[in-house]
DNA sequence: ATGAAAGCGCTAACAC
DNA sequence: GTGTTAGCGCTTTCAT
């Protein structure tokens, strides 16, 4: 039940309100608002008397009626595909965190890896926040593009022309993951795909392919697969069909469910086939084998996208689609889960 | 940037006013508000023409100004102690999906396991929100009794006289660990305490006391230790130390950190010691060995919050402090990080 | 440097 | 049934 403070009228509102604290300081509201907004605007001693009013009467301005003749409401979005993806609540901690540094609550929503529910939610969003955070986003280059148009958003691993975008060197991570893997005297690989519409997908695809050939290795792809720890239980035995030494999932989850199918099946990891992952979850150090994988800075690129959004960094990363430029950097975590073909 | 639209005046807003729709639609604003909130009170004609109306311009009400008349947000807010705990994700999961079908948007802030900060989130969050789920709060019951007075509360595995709560059965399912440890004939078996403030770690003990205390089992109670891995880490030693066969950890970060540094001190689990764990996070069953524990139904638990808020549940739960009614069933999930002492 | 008044987009009384 | 009016709590010209 709110707790009336007060007013005369309507008796509306939790705590304190702009004219509770006009009054007990003896001004106008408009230099109660000035107060907070713009304290250099007052003579030292107003200011003074009007802070310590606000702070006997615990009053915060409502953000909702500042926001709505400021055009501002101090809110950002952000939505990720699959909260029970380790990686996701990562980037949520980091995006949160520095949100909360700048003085922004965060709305979340999850989208279930459904590109409509995803449209939906930030459109029901879009109201209520100056700005979405949208993480690997499946829907499509056209609607997203529209959505930029009338909405400040920065998009997470995924990268379309015009709309401002932090994202990570998939195609990197997948060079040294091949790298490794020829290294080790591999000769025949499997990509295990991830959701066909999503970015970081193709790029670790591109990656594996382009420097796979480079590298004289077969590259084998599979799929595309649920990006999920049941979709690697279902890869694992198409690998084992094609006949591969070695195999790089789309995820750590899917490399994941690989090892662990592969252990049902009597089938080594690492001697009988190597398995690469992305992400590195917690998990992936924990398995066992513990999991060879390609690092992403999750929690630093949650962070990132709140200063993009901030227009700290504004346009930087602006630019069209092409050569990934600024790409956050993404290392090999060289673990247990790889080793030589059996000769 | 802002698109305009009809406006003859400001040209605020993004995307269609209220004012725009009611011109389009030839009726005055307060019919098209009428279309949505009281559809019932409008001839049907009238009704169609203005949500054809709506839908043609994209209008949808703008939900800072609708609250600020109707008191009500349609913001709903979660705090969680730490997202980077695999079993937080999952509430917050259930949260907000059981927020969105009653067309909630929910708020997030991760509290980082301090106390202080949770009571300033909270705070913050108070002013554009119907109601808070706290999860697994750390802070006094004093405190929360205060903030519960001014703002509609629910507690996630917190039990304060007079606040409304969802709790699990954390003593019941401290019982079956106990009974399953006792049948397999441990005699001496440690309890690792979570955090001194956490309300679950003080059921989970007293479970592990009291029926200790019925099989004829000794409990060493250690800790307290962080609710981390790097706490099992830390435990694990402790452990070996008190020469017990078997440990119940607070969680099962805990529990896997444990058997990450036995592992590493080359005692076998289960051979050597067996180890149980509390929540059943998703890398529980990928951990070799497998991970015995005590399964707790988080999106469930988040789900039933968000209920519980909207008081479709209401006080059926507002019980004073006692036996705990009403708390979600736990079961014992056995794996293989339980087995016979070494005899 | 401060106050008065207008109004953000919407809904709720109250007319008609 | 539908329009008119007032006003949610705040900020912001515009006076003074």
């Amino acid at each position: 039940m709110p707790r009336e403070v007060g007013g005369r009228r309507g008796e509306c509102c939790v705590s304190a309100m702009i004219r509770d604290v006009a009054k007990a300081a003896n001004v106008s509201p408009s230099t109660v608002s000035r107060a907070f907004t713009m304290p250099e605007l007052l003579r030292a001693d107003t200011r003074e008397r009007v802070l310590a009013a606000a702070a006997k009467l615990g009053y915060q301005p409502n953000r909702a009626a500042r926001g709505l003749i400021t055009g501002r409401t101090g809110n950002i979005g952000v939505i990720v595909p699959d909260l029970a993806n380790p990686f996701y609540p990562a980037v949520l901690k980091g995006a949160q965190a520095r949100a909360r540094e700048s003085d922004y609550s965060v709305f979340l929503a999850d989208a279930e890896e459904d590109p409509g529910l995803e449209v939906e939610l930030i459109k029901a969003m879009a109201k209520q926040v100056d700005g979405v955070v949208l993480c690997s986003s499946r829907a499509s280059a056209g609607v997203l593009t529209d959505i930029a148009n009338d909405t400040a958003l920065v998009l997470l691993n995924r990268r379309i022309s015009g709309v401002p975008a932090v994202v990570m060197d998939n195609a990197g991570g997948a060079r040294q993951a091949v790298v490794h893997l020829a290294a080790l005297g591999h000769r025949r690989v499997a990509y295990l795909d991830g959701p066909a519409s999503s970015w970081s997908n193709k790029g670790r695809r591109r990656g594996v392919k382009t420097h796979g050939a480079a590298h004289g290795l077969d590259i084998v792809e599979l799929g595309p697969f649920p990006p999920t720890f049941e979709g690697g239980l279902l890869a694992a035995d198409l690998s084992l069909a094609a006949n591969v030494t070695a195999v790089i999932a789309y995820n750590d989850l899917v490399a994941l469910g690989v090892i662990s199918r592969l252990k049902d099946r009597s089938v080594g990891v690492p001697e009988d086939v190597s398995v690469i992952g992305f992400d590195d979850i917690p998990m992936a150090q924990m398995s066992v084998p513990a999991l060879t994988t390609v690092s992403l800075p999750g929690e630093r690129a949650g962070r990132l996208a709140i200063d993009v959004l901030n227009g700290e960094i504004g346009n930087r990363l602006r630019d069209e689609e092409g050569p990934v430029r600024g790409a956050l950097p993404t290392s090999l975590i060289v673990r247990s889960s790889t080793a030589p073909p059996r000769s």
